[in-house]
Formats: structure tokens, C-alpha cells, sequence
RNA sequence: GCGGACGUGGUGGAAUUGGUAUACACAACAGACUUAAAAUCUGUCGCUCUUCGAGCAUGCGGGUUCAAGUCCCGCCGUCCGCACCA
């Protein structure tokens, strides 16, 4: 028997399927349409098996959707910008568009030895002038309707470096590379104002317009938003305040505990903060090293409770005469709510940790429901659950819903504030001080102010010079690219230097898949034929910030007429990571980011992991997802290059689900190797019997073996609807088992259906075998053309069932009864039986519980 | 810190959504074939015991139910996101 060689037949069947444009997807015909998109790659240099996990699914469904009779587009692309590529420039000399398009070149090839089913004709990268362009245009679009402001915000700056960090470059508060101190640096920028959006992009994700979503993603977006209704109000001052300073703004979502106020506390960021700091140098030091913490949420949030007590304090509303202290606070966010707080310490965790450390007043105000208002206090716990306010004069005796609305009435009838609608969501900025990005389309006029490039001047491209050897952004130090005239009045202006954030460049790249054409960003008719995106997959680490953007930025293009959707996506799914362990060097005298081991870059020996070159044990980090920062990748060209791409694709959906993360182990490849041969050598001996084997099988012919079939054909579609691939797999197992030891016994008809059955059932998870298995057996076309197989419902069922019978609740032994068999009948064979015989022996029935199809219970008691 | 998830044999996992816990696969072990190896095939495989039967097992501790991996409460651990990684 000829052992199957994949190395052969898998180029063979990329050709067929290249020659006959199999996967070219035309916006027309009577086919009702179907568009599946993967979460297009950052071509970081090669593909890892994470890549290979999340693009077979996508062809899973792709080749499936085709195989059900739909017009599909499956089309892939590169989110092209982004830093990497400087950091690889830096670091070896290069240019980042060399580098950039050079791992396109590479991770196409590996992408195509996959066998994916895409339609290769519609590939662009986001850092070609011909995508770009009309990114600028839209943005001067966006801007003239108001969908886009310049204002001020917070970046880390590195002091030695010259330049803004990200936050995953801050490191303890100091630059990757540098080692430096970050500070906090004020910079003009633009905005996206996403804020504007808020209420539709919340709307949407409640009133079914995003059914076909995850609930964990849209929850997820839903706190990201985060609406809260509250109260602004001003605190007036007591004592100390600077001029202008006269009253403190804060938001608060708690007015009903203002009787349990005991400081107002601002943001090391706030005005107020920074007006005191001017002449008390231990203030601005404090400042300084809350600003070191980078800007980050999780790192401002994570910080010990710290503050700084102001020589002011402000009266409080109700209480004459009851003045309150003034701090500013580390944990306070400036970018919420109006950047100040009061602190209500017995019912808020944080207020009450900070009070704690300070020594102020903690006051409670709100009694639990089942607890003594005299008795009730807090020590280490704040109470923030529901109950009745006490303590606090006029709302007294309400519930906290009831005082909630009384205390902003109260406020707002003093004049002092309003209650508003609060978004934790804030505008989009979308501005980077970075080379390797989209330019942003105007110029500075000192004149005429920010002009925007005119229409016929985009695209502004990039400037071909890129020196990364001087610190700071290249653009900043080009004088062709940046010296130019103001379009408006002709006086010498300067070219803006920051670039688009990346999440711009994917926030609509599904729209450019559907609809290129040169002239505009979508051609209209073509993009409404295939939007929305049917099917998208992604990882979950995008479930916020890029899905948000997406919807956001469609939302946009909308009203501009690119779009006829405000929702991009009409169906997602969220797959799992690949994590793996990471590996660092354990010498510390490195910079950390030069301190990352590759997987292949150690080996374990007796219990310890060592690095191959120099033999020293290395520290084994975290397992994470896979990235190409901290090079924990694993590349799946040794798999593809020993067993072919059918081999690795039906590795990495087999066993886990795929919505789970899983951790890569390489153990079981061999089992996917094995299932690859037994399926030629299933087909084999069988050459033509497609031919031969009559379409009509008599009735009653090989029962077991066409209910297997049947059953299986019904389970798979099944599987593959709810993406579960794993178990389509291990269905697959059972029939290719079932169908080897039943073949030898039965009619050529019956058999030639299972095979018919499993090579279409097989075709969108290992398509190359498919192929060849389909040839081989006398298929007509090529398989990826073929139906999908239709279970007959008839011979689905069984004539018997098996049931179990447990003996108050434990299963003492199973019954067979025939499958129309009435619960009484079932009841007598369940008691009569003899193992269940001696468990009912000197005991009394009690219930007997019967769920058909299911179990028989009988209760019993001596 | 906040938000979202996950936790089942030696391993990846299955369990029709409250109804036989461990399907399917990997690894391991034993056997067949072979001069030998590979490949292939057959069988065993959660733990404990008095093993033909029974008891205990789904991260830990409680609870609801005739029945809990599944539901509820409280812990522990791991992963993802936290706005300039993509």
C-alpha cells in the first residue's frame, strides 16, 4: 500500500485550486453571501502555531459556508504599522518598511502552505500609500463634521530617549531602554470623540442589534463604557484657596453619603494640585513621584493609597459650619469624572483604606438591612451594599435608591451642582510620535492654525529617510517632510509629525476587504453587498479596544456614506490563546527586553530549565500568550514540514475547545499524523467506487453502518455551527473507527456512502486529503466545490436505548428498552432487573423518578 | 486595584445544559506481525479495598435537589483586558 505523501499531493491541490480561482469571491450571483474574516496579522516575521489556530478555524467555516451552497469571501491582509518594526530598525539598522514587507513576503508563503481558502486577490497592507490615503481622507472628512477635536492629554515621556513611551515600555516606572525615570508629559493631540457615540455604541449592545455576540465581550464593553448617573457639584472653600480656586468640582456616583463626607481629595494631574505645588516643593516632589507610577489605570489603581494634605479646606453642603480637609490622593483618576473627589470612607473601599492611613473620620451612613443603625460600624470592610441612610439630617430613613435622587435635588436647588450622566469611557486619541504610522493630514500655520493638507495633495507618504540612530522621531528631524507652505495663505508652515494610532488602520480594513476601489475608501454598492462581516473570529485579548474602535469608527464611515451598517460585525467569535511558557536570561546586568529566550533557545534537564548556549538555568516566567516581544513563540514549520499542513491544521483544532486558551504542548501530532494515514487507507482499496455504487441504497441495507454515517453527518454539521471543532473531531474519530471495521462486511453502496460522507465531512478541516481522497474514489470536480452531505432524518434513530437505573441516586446497573417503550413498561423493567433486585431488597420504594430517554431514580428507605 | 473568563485521570479534553463522570485523543504498559526496527493491529489504563462486588473522586469548604462537573454562598489558583503592544 503506497503510504500517503503529503509533501506531494498538498502543492499539487494548492495549484488545482489556484488554476480554478476556487476561493475568488464575486459580489453577484444568486448564492446568498457570506463574509468570514479572521482578525487580519501584524506581520511580526514569521507565523506561529497561535496564527495557525485561528486562521484554520476561520477556513473551517469559510470551506464549510462554501460547501452549504453561499457566496463567500474569506480575503486577508496585514495590519502593517505599528512599532515593532521600529524597535526591529533600532535594533539592527534597517528600515522598517523593509523589514515590514519582507515578513509579509515570508508569512504569506507559510500562510498559504496552510491551504487556506482565501481569495488572495484583495490582499493590501495597511502601510500602503494606496490604503492609507484613504484614511487620511476620511479623517479630514471626520473632521469636518465634528467627529474630531485637538486637545491636551497625559503621555510618558522618556527623558533620555526623547521620546514617548508606551505603556508596556514603562517598566517600574522607567524607559525599556533607557533605564531613565518616566515622567508625565502635557502633549497636544488629536481625538477621536468616541464619547459622542457612547450611548449608541452602549444601546447596541443591549437591544439585540449585537445578538450574535459573545455575552462576556459584550458585558466586557458595556463596564468599559461605563455609564454612571451622578452628581457634579462644587465644594466651596473654607479656608487657604489660591485664586480661581474658590470651589473644588467633583463627580460623584454616592450623593446619598455626603453626610458621611470626611475629605475631598483631587488628582496629583488636577489644576488645584498643581496651583499649591508652585511654592510647596515636597508637594511637587509628592506630584512627581505619583507621576512616576506612567499613566497607566492598572499601575495609578495598583499603588499603594497615598496623599498629600493641601493647607485649604472647603465647607460642607448640609452641615453648617462642618469643614472638610483636602489631599491630593494617588489613586484619584484625572481622566474621570471631573478629576476630584469627596471621600465617603465607610462606604467606599478605597476612601476607607486611605482614611485608615490618615487618620480621618469615618462615618457610616447607611445601615445594612438587617443590622442596628445605634450598633452598626465599619472597621476594615467599607459597607457598599444596599440599606437605609442614617446619620445624614433630610435623608434620613430613605433607602439609598430613594436618597440618591432627594440629595441632587437638594444640591441642584442650592445652585452648588447637576446631576449628570457620567461615561468611565473617554475619547479616542488617536495621535502617536512615532515614524512607522498613517501621517496625519495638516499642517500648522501660524497664521491660519491647523490646516488641513488639501485633497489633492494626499496621501502625505511617508518620508522614504528613517534614522533611528538619533533618539526621537525621525519625522520630527526631516526638513523635506516637515517644512512646507500653509495651503491657505502660502506662508511657510510645519507639517504635522504624529502619526495615526494603528487601531485607526484596523477600524475599517474589513470595509476596504468588501469594496476596494482607487477613488474613495469603499466603493458603496460593493461594500453594502458583503457588510456586515458574517463571521468574524479573534482572539479575546481584542475584545475591548479594537471591537470598540471598529464599531465606532463604522459608525462614522456610516454618515459619511462609505457604509450602509453601524454595526461591522454581525456574528463574533472570540478563540482562546496559545500561551506557553516565557524564558529570561538570568543575568540581570541585561536590559530586560535583550534578556527573552526563545523556546528552542533551552532545554530541560533534571527538573531545572537551561539555556542551550551557555548552559546557565534560566528563569522560567509566566506562561503567557504567545508574542514575538518575549519570544515565547513556537513555529509550526516543523510540524508542516514533517506531517503537511492538513496534519497541523487538524492538530490545533482537535482536543481543545476553541474558545479556550490552551497551553502548547506538542504531544498528540502524532495521533493527527496516524489519523491522516488511516483515512487514505480507508479510501485506497476503493478507487472509482463512486462510479460503480449505485445513489439509490435499498432499505434496510447495512443499518449500523448508515446510521453511523448519518449520525455523524448530523453531529458534525452540528459542531462546526457552534464552532466546535474539537468535538467534530473526536465524532470524526469514532467514524473513521466505525467505518474501517464495518467496511469489510458490507455492501459497496453502504460503504461508498461513508466515504462520500467523509471526505466532504473532512474537506474544511484537512482539505489537501480531501482532495486527493476524493479524486481517488471517483468524485467529480474538485471536493472543495462538492455539497455538504445531508443526514436523512429517518435513519438517525435507533429502535432500542440504553438507560440507566441508580438506586437512590447511584447507579446500580442499565436497562435496554425499545425506544417507544411508555414509562410504565420502562418503570417494570427497571424493578425486575436483578442487580437492582438486591438494592430494593427489605426496602420500601418511596418515588420512583422516570425521565425518558434519560434515567430511572427509584428512592428507597428501609 | 477594577472588569471578564477558566479550573475534570499521567496529559489535552467529553458530558445532549440538572440525569450513566472520564466520550475522543495523547502518553504509558502488555501482546501479535517482523531477522530487527519503523509502521500497523489487539488488549489494559482515575484512586482505594476484601477486586465476581463495593467505597471514594470533577481546585478547596459549605448549601439546594430524588439526582450537582453543571445551580447558590464563601475561599484558592491561573489566564485576558485596563485606553501609546497588536
Amino acid at each position: 500500500m503506497a503510504r500517503y505523501n503529503p509533501k506531494e499531493t498538498e502543492p499539487r491541490w494548492r495549484k488545482a485550486w489556484d488554476e480554478a480561482d476556487s476561493f475568488k469571491a464575486v459580489a453577484s450571483g444568486d448564492k446568498p453571501k457570506y463574509f468570514v474574516l479572521e482578525m487580519f496579522p501584524y506581520p511580526s516575521g514569521r507565523i506561529h502555531i497561535g496564527h495557525v489556530r485561528n486562521y484554520a478555524m476561520g477556513d473551517v467555516i469559510a470551506r464549510y459556508k462554501k460547501a452549504q451552497g453561499f457566496n463567500v469571501l474569506h480575503p486577508m491582509g496585514w495590519d502593517a504599522f505599528g512599532m515593532p518594526a521600529e524597535n526591529a530598525a533600532m535594533q539592527s539598522g534597517g528600515h522598517p518598511r523593509d523589514w515590514t514587507y519582507g515578513n509579509i513576503e515570508i508569512m504569506r508563503e507559510q500562510l498559504k502552505q496552510m491551504g487556506l481558502a482565501i481569495d488572495w486577490s484583495r490582499e493590501f497592507a495597511t502601510c500602503d500609500p494606496e490604503y492609507y490615503v484613504h484614511e487620511q481622507r476620511m479623517f479630514l472628512e471626520f473632521w469636518k463634521k465634528g467627529f474630531i477635536e485637538r486637545k491636551e492629554s497625559m503621555v510618558n515621556w522618556d527623558p533620555v530617549d526623547q521620546t514617548v513611551l508606551a505603556n508596556e515600555q514603562v517598566i517600574d516606572g522607567k524607559g525599556w531602554r533607557s533605564g531613565a525615570p518616566v515622567e508625565r508629559r502635557r502633549l497636544s493631540q488629536w481625538f477621536f470623540r468616541i464619547t459622542d457615540r457612547a450611548d449608541d455604541l452602549l444601546a447596541a449592545l443591549e437591544d439585540g442589534r449585537l445578538a450574535g455576540w459573545p455575552d462576556n465581550v459584550k458585558t466586557m464593553q458595556k463596564n468599559w463604557i461605563g455609564k454612571s448617573k451622578g452628581l457634579k457639584m462644587r465644594f466651596h472653600a473654607d479656608a487657604g484657596a489660591p485664586r480661581g480656586f474658590e470651589a473644588i468640582e467633583i463627580y460623584t456616583t454616592r450623593p446619598d453619603t455626603l453626610f458621611g463626607a470626611s475629605f475631598v481629595g483631587v488628582s496629583p494631574d488636577h489644576p488645584l494640585a498643581a496651583e499649591f505645588a508652585k511654592d510647596d516643593p515636597k508637594l511637587q516632589a509628592f506630584i512627581n513621584e505619583c507621576q512616576a507610577a506612567g499613566t497607566s489605570e492598572e499601575a495609578i489603581e495598583k499603588a499603594d493609597k497615598r496623599g498629600y494634605r493641601l493647607a485649604m479646606t472647603v465647607k460642607h453642603p448640609f452641615v453648617e459650619g462642618k469643614t472638610l480637609p483636602v489631599y491630593v490622593a494617588n489613586f484619584i483618576l484625572m481622566q474621570y469624572g471631573t478629576g476630584a473627589i469627596f471621600a465617603c470612607p465607610a462606604h467606599d473601599q478605597r476612601d476607607l483604606d486611605f482614611a485608615r492611613k490618615y487618620d480621618l473620620d469615618v462615618i457610616p451612613v447607611v445601615c445594612p438591612p438587617d443590622a442596628d443603625p445605634a450598633s452598626f460600624d465599619v472597621t476594615d470592610e467599607a459597607y457598599v451594599g444596599p440599606g437605609t441612610i442614617f446619620n445624614s439630617g433630610f435623608l434620613n430613613g430613605l433607602p439609598v435608591d430613594e436618597a440618591l435622587p432627594k440629595a441632587i435635588a437638594k444640591i441642584e436647588e442650592m445652585g452648588d451642582g447637576q446631576g449628570t450622566t457620567n461615561y468611565r469611557l473617554r475619547d479616542w486619541g488617536i495621535s502617536r510620535q512615532r515614524y512607522w504610522g498613517c501621517p496625519i493630514p495638516v499642517i500648522h500655520c501660524e497664521k491660519c492654525g491647523v490646516v488641513p493638507v488639501p485633497e489633492q495633495d494626499l496621501p502625505v507618504k511617508l518620508p522614504d529617510e528613517a534614522d533611528f540612530s538619533k533618539p526621537g522621531n525621525p519625522l520630527d528631524r526631516n526638513p523635506v517632510f516637515v517644512n512646507t507652505t500653509c495651503p491657505e495663505c502660502g506662508a511657510d508652515a510645519r507639517r504635522e509629525t504624529d502619526t495615526f494610532d494603528t487601531f485607526v488602520d484596523s477600524s475599517w480594513y474589513f470595509a476596504r476587504f468588501a469594496a476596494p476601489t482607487p477613488d474613495a475608501p469603499t466603493d458603496p454598492e460593493e461594500a453594502n453587498y458583503w457588510l456586515p462581516v458574517d463571521q468574524y473570529i479573534g482572539g479575546i485579548e481584542h475584545a475591548i479596544l479594537h471591537l470598540l474602535y471598529a464599531r465606532y469608527y463604522t459608525r462614522n464611515m456610516m454618515e459619511c456614506g462609505h457604509v450602509n451598517v453601524a454595526e461591522p460585525f454581525e456574528n463574533l467569535f472570540t478563540q482562546g490563546m496559545v500561551v506557553h511558557e516565557t524564558y529570561l536570561d538570568a543575568d540581570e546586568t541585561k536590559k530586560l527586553k535583550d534578556r527573552w529566550l526563545f523556546p528552542e533557545q533551552v532545554e530541560k534537564k533534571d527538573g531545572k530549565v537551561i539555556s542551550i548556549e551557555t548552559g546557565e538555568e534560566v528563569i522560567v516566567g509566566s506562561i503567557e500568550k504567545m508574542s514575538k516581544s518575549k519570544k515565547n513563540v513556537v513555529s509550526p514549520e516543523e510540524i508542516a514540514e514533517t506531517y503537511g499542513a492538513d496534519a497541523a491544521r487538524w492538530f490545533m483544532l482537535s482536543d481543545s475547545p476553541p474558545e479556550r486558551d490552551v497551553e502548547w504542548s506538542e504531544a498528540g501530532v502524532e495521533g493527527a499524523w496516524r489519523l491522516i494515514n488511516r483515512i487514505w487507507d480507508l479510501c485506497e482499496p476503493n478507487a472509482g467506487i463512486f462510479n460503480r455504487a449505485g445513489a439509490d441504497i435499498p432499505a434496510g441495507t447495512d443499518p449500523e453502518l448508515r446510521r453511523l454515517t448519518h449520525v455523524t453527518v448530523d453531529g458534525v454539521t452540528d459542531d462546526i455551527e457552534h464552532f466546535r471543532f474539537n468535538k467534530a473531531i473526536a465524532r470524526l474519530y469514532e467514524f473513521i473507527n466505525g467505518l474501517k471495521k464495518a467496511a469489510p462486511n458490507a455492501s459497496e453502496a453502504a460503504v461508498s456512502e461513508g466515504l462520500s460522507a467523509l471526505t466532504r465531512l473532512i474537506a474544511p478541516f484537512i482539505p489537501h486529503l480531501a482532495e486527493e481522497c476524493w479524486a481517488h474514489l471517483g468524485g467529480e470536480g474538485l471536493a472543495c466545490d462538492a455539497p455538504w452531505p445531508k443526514a436523512e432524518k429517518a435513519l438517525l434513530v435507533s429502535e432500542t436505548i440504553t438507560m440507566p437505573v441508580q438506586v437512590n441516586g447511584k447507579r446500580r446497573t442499565e436497562i435496554t428498552v425499545p425506544a417507544d417503550a411508555d414509562k410504565e413498561a420502562v418503570e417494570k423493567l427497571a424493578i425486575e432487573d436483578e442487580a437492582v433486585q438486591r438494592h430494593l431488597d427489605g426496602m420500601q420504594i418511596v418515588k420512583l423518578i422516570v425521565v425518558p430517554g434519560r434515567i430511572i431514580n427509584i428512592v428507597v428507605k428501609p
